[in-house]
DNA sequence: TGGCAATTGCTATGATTCATAGCTTTCAAC
DNA sequence: GTTGAAAGCTATGAATCATAGCAATTGCCA
């Protein structure tokens, strides 16, 4: 069944380059959804040797070096809905890598303890290792590029 | 409580080039992963023209011009599990897009109905303007790069 | 040719993520 | 003071995704 003899009648009008076991291997869309999954799956794998998951893991890294975050704050800076804080928050705090300090009577600073402190420096050699890696497997030509393209799409 | 005067204490050693207002705007992997979530929202906003998710617009893609696909081929391609694209397929057979040949007593074809087919054409007219508007975001000196980096972190 | 492993399409079921609405308390601005 | 906004939380539903298992069929191979 997986070799039908796909006919594939204009693929190379599409992808000019390279190889296309489907029309859709040209579109930056549709890569950069294939591209990102592949990634966070391997980070989420890597990322089990700490204990964490990857939005735990980039709380621990956003908290880093910082005392005046907020959970809103937190979830504002990583697009985490504030009623998704809570659960998120509450793994974190469960597992004795951060504490809550009131502000006031309203808000609380959330930073790290001693034990949080210890495992970012645990997730940073994680996250330093896989960020070069990824880098790693992109050719040269294209490696200096990534980064400010990707930027240019996130906003 | 958003403007807490963030100290940022060493973030222009760790992002030489740009602003940062969370140390984590250097790192390629976390980039990838907003970049694809800000593109992952727009597009399935430019499909509700069209009435599809993006999972039921890519499906179209791919069943364009072929006539030998089963469901199986579609999920493997898709990356989709096969359990999974039953109520995928349900769905696109409910809206009369698509219907399923016999090739024997065990599989089928999914092939695109007439209507399938006039629904593709318009798929087509949103994905290629937002492909292109897509490509238009990212700075000159840096488009052509996208395609090609991206394609060597997909495996 | 008979038998066995692999495949197909499907059901059922969790886990996880994600978004929304609403509530109470507190802050801040007027 | 009163009022609008914000913080933190609960509860809940939708959507995605992965797993296990089942019956029927196919293809391979002895």
């Amino acid at each position: 069944m997986t070799d039908h003899a796909p006919p594939l009648p204009d693929s190379h009008l599409r992808d000019p380059d390279q190889q296309s076991d489907d029309p859709l291997a040209a579109l930056p869309g549709y890569l950069l959804r294939r591209a990102a999954n592949a990634m966070m799956a391997e980070l989420a794998t890597r990322l089990t040797a700490v204990d964490l998951r990857i939005s735990e893991a980039t709380v621990l890294l956003l908290l880093g070096g910082r005392e005046d975050l907020t959970s809103a704050d937190i979830g504002k800076a990583l697009d985490i809905q504030r009623a998704n804080m809570v659960p998120l928050l509450a793994r974190l705090e469960t597992a004795g890598l951060i504490r809550r300090e009131p502000i006031n009577r309203k808000s609380q600073a959330i930073l790290l303890t001693e034990a949080g402190q210890d495992r970012l420096a645990r997730v940073r050699e994680v996250t330093d290792r896989f960020e070069r890696d990824l880098l790693d497997r992109v050719p040269d030509a294209h490696r200096a590029h990534l980064v400010p393209a990707l930027r240019a799409l996130c906003g």
